[in-house]
DNA sequence: GGTGTGCAGTGTTACGTATAACGTCGGGCC
DNA sequence: GGCCCGACGTTATACGTAACACTGCACACC
């Protein structure tokens, strides 16, 4: 019936046969050279016993600090951003902070404010710059007097900007340009995600600036919207373009990288036969595809964690660095030689 | 320097001339009968003028409740639960409630007790019976006198359980084995998921007691772990079998599909042509493929804003009924006419 | 004229914690 | 012996909110 209430600090203090704040210290690993050490250990003790368990509402009123940042990205169900969360969590819960996300659910924009009430329960911010609208209708975030804030994935140049954790992407998309120059490919087109992200745009710049030096390569550029189906069909354009038909196919994300697949086989060609593809991210689809996907792994959960790290550095007053995480090409069945004969 | 300081509910009565109580009342919504119309829109101006957010930490001190419910899934990775996630995130927004997430990290298990703190700032709590073993370390909940709790895609017919949603999964199969039986097949294989829940427990009977009546219908059934290298090889298995080989292959998931087509495609057979395969869930990975996998749609989000409607329920006293939501039969490419010839 | 009665609002308190400011008590030191 | 001081705690307070109990006050009713 009297279903067992939560012991408080107080009841603690009862129970040991000391005073209210004698316990806030002692919990709070404040108490050296204030409280004995035989005391401590007893309140300790009495405080396991009875199951206590600080409030944290409580604790957050009197400390004005929740212990909590906040994390804003475009959606979980993109696997990246689902890792990208978990790396968060993970060192956030190793300094007893807690995640939060938003925009929670795809649907609720910011027109139910779902912020406006985490915003007075946050110490900070973690933000996707892929979710750069979301954070425009938030306010004083990263500023002088608003909260702290980390963005991921964004442009690190900016002069003033905050605290940064990026990809080298730039140097992954590299990787996989070489590794299909070395195979023998000399047309390529690249399927570009038209979203206008720094992440995007250094891949594209990336793919230019490589292929720029080399004789008789070849690039074309189609872009399109981040589904297979978008992906499907602008492959179908790259390939049957006007010029002499591409042999490998650079890909933004293994997303594009299995609609290009379909439209490959599509014209009755194969991968990778006589289409290479490639994809980028190294999600788990790339290991479901058949043939697996040549991809780019990108380490998620470490972008997830390095920011988080970076936003606690802030709020401890420091200034972090901005961090640059390296990338690693994955070789697998998608990329092969390009067929002798010109199809 | 001094960065403005978030107002209280004193400096909006200060400021309008009222008393922080009256505040209080209007901001609050119980003010009928109490205020008049006009303070009370007087009221509501300053309130936003001055930019004021109610201190979260503080009501929820003052009330004993959070607003906050804790979702325990075991990987947010798992589209599903992403997914599930995004429903639940959905509803409680509607209703100004927050959800947290348990385990946030898949590596952080219950060693750092990352819910021992949570625990304090939660109201209630939604399980998933697939992150079972998550639950059995918490403690108190769901029983007299503990936390809330409502389970998703668990048993519905234990006698004093708490209430549950759960997907018709059972009738999801039948749908496809029947889809498949018109299609003229006979020689099933069901790739099982080795794992002991509710939801993987139903399809497998459910499977066999759609055959059973079927004359001349064979079923036999692999068990592997939730990932395309153990499907493909407990698919290996199944086609390679002693008895005849089979020529539709039933799959727990569209992963253990992935896994399916590989193997089928390993001993140089064609999916549809040779064997179909059919997948379960309906994740973005069954569009993704080539072809694409027959499947049955989830309707994930629904499941968590269901979850989220019968916590709010219990949590205002009510006793809701346990819920079951239909699925859907999804047909693709990957199903077809056996071919005639026995291979 | 006294007494209810509804309106419009205010004073006050408690939620559980962290910490600043304040005792108390014995011992060491000159 | 007086005095200070460190060790060990305690008392008191504030954080911002919600809600109970109360106060005037005008008006109506018998």
């Amino acid at each position: 019936m009297t279903g067992a209430v939560r012991p408080t600090s107080r009841d603690v203090a009862r129970a040991a046969g000391v005073s209210q704040a004698t316990v806030s210290l002692v919990l709070g690993g404040k108490w050296r050279g204030r409280v004995s050490e035989r005391t401590a250990s007893a309140v300790r003790a009495t405080a396991d016993e009875l199951g206590y368990r600080p409030n944290l509402a409580a604790r957050s009123l009197r400390l004005g600090r929740t212990r909590t940042a906040l994390l804003v990205v475009p959606a979980l169900t993109n696997e990246y951003f689902a890792r990208l969360y978990s790396g968060a969590a993970g060192v956030a819960a190793e300094h007893g902070f807690g995640v939060v996300l938003y925009p929670s659910p795809e649907g609720v924009g910011p027109a139910r404010d779902p912020f406006g009430s985490a915003r007075a329960a946050i110490d900070g911010v973690i933000a996707s710059s892929m979710a750069a609208d979301a954070l425009a209708g938030i306010g004083d975030v990263g500023r002088d007097g608003g909260l702290p804030l980390v963005m991921l994935d964004s442009d690190p140049s900016a002069p003033q900007g905050p605290p940064t954790v990026n990809l080298a992407v730039g140097d992954g998309i590299r990787q996989v340009t070489r590794h299909l120059l070395d195979l023998g490919h000399r047309r390529f087109a690249h399927l570009a995600a038209d979203v206008d992200t720094w992440t995007f745009r250094v891949r594209a710049e990336a793919v230019a600036a490589e292929l720029a030096g080399v004789p008789g390569a070849v690039l074309t550029s189609e872009r399109c919207a981040l589904d297979v189906a978008a992906a499907r069909a602008a492959a179908g354009r790259a390939l049957d373009g006007p010029g002499p038909r591409p042999t490998a196919l650079l890909c933004d994300g293994d997303v594009l990288a299995a609609g290009a697949c379909k439209a490959v086989r599509g014209l009755g060609l194969r991968v990778p036969d006589d289409v290479s593809v490639s994809g980028f991210d190294d999600l788990s689809l790339a290991s479901a595809l058949d043939p697996e996907l040549t991809s780019v792994r990108l380490p998620a959960e470490e972008v997830g964690s390095a920011g988080m790290r970076a936003l606690l550095e802030l709020l401890d007053g420091g200034t972090p660095r901005p961090s640059e995480l390296p990338v690693e090409l994955v070789v697998r069945g998608s990329t092969a030689r390009p067929a002798r004969r010109r199809p």
